[in-house]
This record gives C-alpha cells, structure tokens and sequence, in this order.
DNA sequence: GCGGAAAAAGCACGGCCGTTCTATGAATGG
DNA sequence: CCATTCATAGAACGGCCGTGCTTTTTCCGC
C-alpha cells in the first residue's frame, strides 16, 4: 500500500509541470505516461477519470503553491513587509522551474472560466483561498498601522493580483524584458497609494 | 468567387464566437462544421490547414475589436475623454454577446504563450497593436495637458491592461458581482495618479 | 520464501481529431 | 446556354484520445 501511494505522488508532480506547459486539457493520460516511462492504463488506475486526475493536479498544484509562496510569507512580520513578500514569492512562483509554462492557475483559469465541473470548482476555491489570503495580509497591515484605515483590503487583494496578471501577460506571452520592473513599479504604486496620509 | 469568400467570412464569424468559449485549441473543425451545418471537408477546404484557421480567427477577431472599441474610441476628444473610452469598450467588449467565453484575446494568451507558431505571433502581434494603442491615448493625454507631463505612457498602458485583465479574472471565473466596479476603481486611481500635480 | 494483495502492463474498444482524395452540385463568365 | 471553374459533400485514412478488461509482475506481511 505503500508504493502506489508514491508513484501517485511523483505522477502528480510531473502533471502539474506537464499541464503549466500545455493546459489542463491538454494533459493527456498517454502523454503524461510517457514522460513517466509508465503505460497509459497504470497510469490510468490511480484516478478513476481524467477529470479527477485534473482535480488532483489543481490541488497538488495549490499544495505546492501554498508551500512555496504563502508559508515563506507567513515567516516574514507582519504588516507591509508580508504583503511585499507574498507579491515577490507569486513572482518567484510564476518564474520556477516546477512550471516552465507559467502560473498554472492562470492558465487553468483561462481554460476553465467557462466549463463548469469539479476542475473549476477546485480551481475557484483555490483561487478565492489565494485572494482571501492576500485580503488578510492587507487587512494585518492596517491594524499594524501601515496601510491606512479606510482601505478597502478586498480591493488592494484584485488590484495585487490584477498586477501580478498583467505581469504573467507581459512576460509569457509578450516576452517583454520589462515585464518584472514594470510589475514591481505598478505593485509599489499600490502600497504608497494605500500608505496613511503623509500630513 | 463571390459566395466562397461570403461563407468564408460566415464562418469565421461563428469560429470567434465558439473559440471564445471553447478556446483556440478546442476550436475543433468538425465541431464548427456541425454548428454551421456544414460538412467537416467543406469547411476545411477554406483553409489549407487547422493553424491557418486558428490564425484567421485571430485576424477576425482583431478586426471586430478594432471596428467595436478602437474605432469608437477615436470618435472621442483626444486625451483623458478617449482614454477612459477605451477603457469602458474593453469592458463592454469582454461583455458582448460575441463572445459568451469572454475576451477572446485572453483565452488565446494563456493557450499560446508557451506554442510557438503562426497564431501565437497573431495575437502577439495583435497584442502589441493594442498596447501600443492604450499608450498612444496616454501619451495624447500628456499632450493635452490631462495626464502629467512625467507620465510612463507604456507604464501607463501597462496597468491599464492589467486592471482589463484582473477584470477578466474577477468576472469570469470568480463570478464577482462586483468584478466591474473594482475594476472602474481600479481604474480611477490609475487616471488619477496620472493627473497633473495639483498643488 | 510463500501466498495473497496491490500495482503495473497489455490489449482492445469506440470516438473524435486533422487531413486527403474523389465525386457532385452550384455558380459564373463568355 | 453552355462550359468551366469553384464550392461543397462524402468516404476513408492513420492517429491519439479516454476508458474498460485481463494478465502479468511486483510488493509485502506472515
């Protein structure tokens, strides 16, 4: 019981690689097989269906994410200084190795934002985690006193990763060298904007 | 040679509404035929092949864009006024009923930015135009004195972009009633910060 | 080290894919 | 009006897809 239990894990960690080069639907069973030197149908039995293998590989992905970006944050002190690391760890996420095709999420999102089915259920929840964190990291830098009072933190969170979007555009698809510096300026201009009043 | 290209263009007319919601690679001919009531090989003959058709859906797509929120927008007065039109036809754009997958340029972004090809060059290219467009607005604004003398117009087009595109994400897969209103916030406090100093 | 259980492989299926070739029908120009 | 071109349909192909079923191999507790 203890071998499945491990190839399951090292399929899925292959998929998440595979899938952030070519989509979630793109993922196929065979193609996914061979990159692992396993046949289609062992493959095949650790997930009674594809569409479970693509709910797995959301949540495996979340997993890694959360470990990667959100735990590291969550080391550094609270207020301003978090919120900075969460924007700089997505950064690092969307440029590792693990996902040589970019973010998977924003891909899925894009493949899943009108196919209703466990896939996006996970993918949303996922990402409503994901914001809802970012949300409570803005909300700890007002109490810390950083960020000012009346900020609408729901607000700062989309804003954040309305950036953090743009900046996958401009690096993945347009290849523009730019694209990290032009994030950081749009992202710093965020903070100052939600920074108290100065007088 | 008259009813050819009269079908032709029927046909890619239906090509971008389906590939909205169904994406470039799920854009299937025999799927298209069927939705036409066409014969796979009859459509196919149309194009010599199923990229050059995912190009010109690509191309088709960008000449509605330009007829339905470029061209209107030119038909405001230059500077802040045209600016903000741009902005609101994106967000009318990614409305319509033309597209009931959303906007199909997204779509396509997260599909091809890791497939290189002719159609990722499409929309690459087609991408800067725009860009380049939301620039050329922002620097017109500077000229008319709207926007501050300073301003980083590519900057400027950049996070214009990006609040389009967290819209996008908002609306689309997170389902946000409020996804329209974060995104017009979002979008005052760029124009704002782009303003002339007050004082 | 053996026997049962778990994991993986092998094989076959129906289905849709893009693509090609051939035949037939309709549109068009002289 | 007729001949020619052009637009569409039909059938067939090899290939990959997801998915079951059966067999073989591997693992693991006794």
């Amino acid at each position: 019981m203890r071998k499945g239990e491990l190839t399951h894990q090292t399929i899925l960690e292959t998929a998440v690689r595979l899938a952030s080069r070519v989509g979630l639907q793109g993922l196929s069973i065979g193609g996914l097989a061979e990159e692992l030197g396993l046949s289609k149908s062992g493959l095949f039995a650790h997930f009674k269906s594809k569409a479970e293998l693509q709910v797995q590989v959301l949540e495996a992905a979340t997993a890694v994410f959360t470990e990667r970006v959100i735990r590291p944050a969550l080391g550094k002190p609270r207020g301003e200084p978090r919120v900075r690391a969460l924007f700089d760890g997505w950064l690092t996420w969307d440029r590792d190795k693990i996902l040589e095709g970019g973010c998977i999420f924003v891909a899925a999102a894009a493949e899943l934002d009108d196919a209703p089915g466990p896939a996006r259920d996970t993918l949303v929840q996922s990402q409503r985690d994901w914001l809802d964190c970012l949300a409570q990291a803005a909300r700890i830098a007002v109490v810390e006193g950083h960020f000012r009072k009346a900020l609408d933190v729901e607000q700062f969170a989309h804003d954040q990763y309305a950036v953090m979007l743009g900046f996958h555009h401009a690096k993945r698809l347009m290849r523009d060298p730019q694209a990290e510096a032009r994030a950081r300026r749009a992202f710093d201009a965020l903070v100052t904007a939600a920074h108290p009043p100065t007088s």
